[in-house]
DNA sequence: GGGATTTGACCTAG
DNA sequence: CTAGGTCAAATCCC
């Protein structure tokens, strides 16, 4: 699936028409479909040899391929473009430059991005498969834990404008609430092939050390309704309610969201996976794709 | 040396 | 007025 080329960056933010956007969408879909079935031949062949780290990353580009989709379809929806933040300066040595007044004059000048095109993952890790950069940690009101602040690597060489939130949950501090912002129109060469969920500490990560700082992920499945297999349903559920229901209004009534909460289970859970359910999870991921074809 | 992080300042939205 | 989001100089680290 890494076949759908991401536009630049001008393109997305001037909005696609709706030709543009209707290949594209119809396209994912149709390679999502195709991947689906090499899944199925592939399970159906048994997971021998490196079957299994296949079948992973067929799976990862599967769902990001629904993402993709949605996102697409969400954001025709609405109609909106998230300018936000043109009127900053994107570039940081022009900005150095003109230096004094009206740099300075300018700084902090920003709209707030949180628009239709956010939404929030919990997730073990903070990790996934994207190179974000720290640009600030700030305190939260009535907060046990700082909020820290990323935005994509490629901000200034792509003017990819995705930003990410990430704050440990007050509750169970194992867990993170990620609040993505805005979509990436990086090109992908920065995702790595997906990978095992690791047990490592991301907060400490965050919060400097010794750690490398690029995060690079491991494979914290990017789609909305990501499940690290260590969220419990309930958390699962109220995400896919916040997606169905809040981001894309209008494509809640195509989900099912119990058959989607079992896929995705199913999906994390590919190493003790029952293989019938699992084949059952992947015909439902792929009729949700007929019928997201059907509608266009 | 260059890229990433830290952190206080700055600015906006509510 | 204040909480929260971003900037950018200083600092860190490979």
């Amino acid at each position: 699936m890494a076949t759908l080329l991401w536009p630049d960056d001008k393109s997305v933010q001037g909005g696609l028409d709706i030709m543009s956007r209707r290949r594209r969408v119809i396209s994912e879909l149709a390679n999502g479909k195709n991947l689906a079935v090499q899944l199925q031949d592939l399970l159906q062949n048994g997971l021998v040899g490196n079957g299994s780290g296949l079948a992973r990353e067929i799976i990862h580009e599967i769902l990001r391929s629904f993402t993709d989709c949605l996102f697409l379809l969400s954001s025709a929806e609405s109609g909106e473009v998230c300018d936000n933040g043109g009127s900053k300066d994107s570039d940081l040595a022009s900005k150095k430059r003109s230096a004094d007044s009206d740099s300075k004059n300018r700084r902090g000048c920003y709209k707030r991005r949180r628009g239709s095109e956010t939404w929030t993952e919990l997730s073990r890790t903070t990790e996934d498969n994207y190179a974000w950069r720290k640009y600030g940690q700030k305190e939260i009101l009535n907060a046990k834990f700082p909020r820290c602040y990323f935005r994509c690597t490629h901000k200034h060489d792509q003017g990819c404008k995705a930003t990410k939130q990430v704050q440990r949950a007050e509750d169970d501090s194992e867990i993170y609430q990620i609040t993505y912002i805005g979509v990436h129109t990086c090109k992908r060469n920065t995702r790595l092939s997906p990978q095992i969920i690791t047990e490592t500490d991301p907060w400490e990560e965050l919060s400097g050390g010794s750690k490398p700082r690029t995060n690079i992920g491991h494979g914290n499945v990017h789609v909305h309704v990501h499940v690290s297999a260590e969220v419990k349903q309930e958390h699962l559920e109220d995400t896919l309610s916040d997606v169905t229901e809040n981001s894309f209004p209008s494509l809640g009534s195509i989900f099912d969201q119990q058959v989607l909460a079992d896929a995705c289970q199913q999906l994390d859970y590919l190493d003790s996976v029952d293989m019938d359910a699992f084949m059952a999870s992947c015909i439902a991921l792929d009729g949700v794709g007929d019928y997201c074809e059907g509608l266009l």
